[in-house]
DNA sequence: CTCTCTGCAAATTATTTGCAGCTGG
DNA sequence: CCAGCTGCAAATAATTTGCAGAGAG
């Protein structure tokens, strides 16, 4: 299975844990979840896993850059796999669903900005907090 | 003084606690500080605050528009005085410096990108992370 | 076998809340 | 006065860490 490449790849031994939260992350239809909701999903599905391994392994995975890490407002952090491109996120204020996108012209301008400032773009994130219209 | 009509407005009585943390946001030359550098300060110039009444303050002046809270990555939460027009950031990831800039052509894709979808923008939250270019 | 990993519980960090007393209007 | 405020300590919430045993290569 590809799992267990992207794990040995990253220098991970490949254990039960770690391929359980992966494919977690791969099958379950809600792209970004906390550390909790995988915990909880685990535990659904019959899994025997530690909360703090959750966070251990998604940790490790965000260093190698499986998952990315997501610190939207409310205090908890949020991961989503790595597998489809770069892309941000629109917020709804209301319901809390997250809608992904990308803007090519807002990524230029962004390199522009920092090109005029003298440096060199890392990373970023943009996110739109929205609501339906009414 | 111009604080105390700004404390009033909010419907928020004139005590020495929030007439001080308004000051220290005022006069400090770090315009971003955390709740903990607020009390820091505050204790540094002698003041006798609790850090449970920064945050409860701070908490208050969000809610009155009078300073912006953001969540940049590192688990918490940044204050800043609302008085200048919103701006985004700017992160240096070495020096941890924090550069605010606008871009009009940015915000106003963000506007359109949202419509498109059907929705109203009500807030956004765009950082930079960046690095001197060598 | 050995070194990495894991579970559990205890520790940290950031922030919030209950409550009895203080204070501004 | 007296409702709104404050300090302190205790309560939460999210995440991290220490440690002894389990498991991968």
């Amino acid at each position: 299975m590809v799992e267990n490449n992207e794990l040995r790849k990253a220098g991970l031994k490949v254990t039960l844990p770690r391929v359980k939260i992966l494919q977690m992350l791969d099958t379950t239809e809600q792209r970004h979840m906390s550390a909790e909701d995988v915990y909880k999903a685990l535990m659904e599905a019959g899994e025997d896993v530690g909360l703090a391994t959750v966070y251990r392994v998604l940790t490790q995975f965000e260093a190698a850059g499986l998952v990315v890490r997501h610190n939207f407002d409310g205090g908890h952090a949020v991961f989503e796999l790595a597998d489809t491109g770069h892309h941000d996120h629109m917020v709804d204020v209301d319901t809390g669903e997250v809608i992904e996108f990308t803007d090519a012209s807002i990524e230029k301008r962004q390199r522009e900005i920092v090109e005029e400032h003298g440096f060199e773009l890392v990373d970023h994130n943009l996110v739109l907090y929205i609501r339906q219209r009414k």
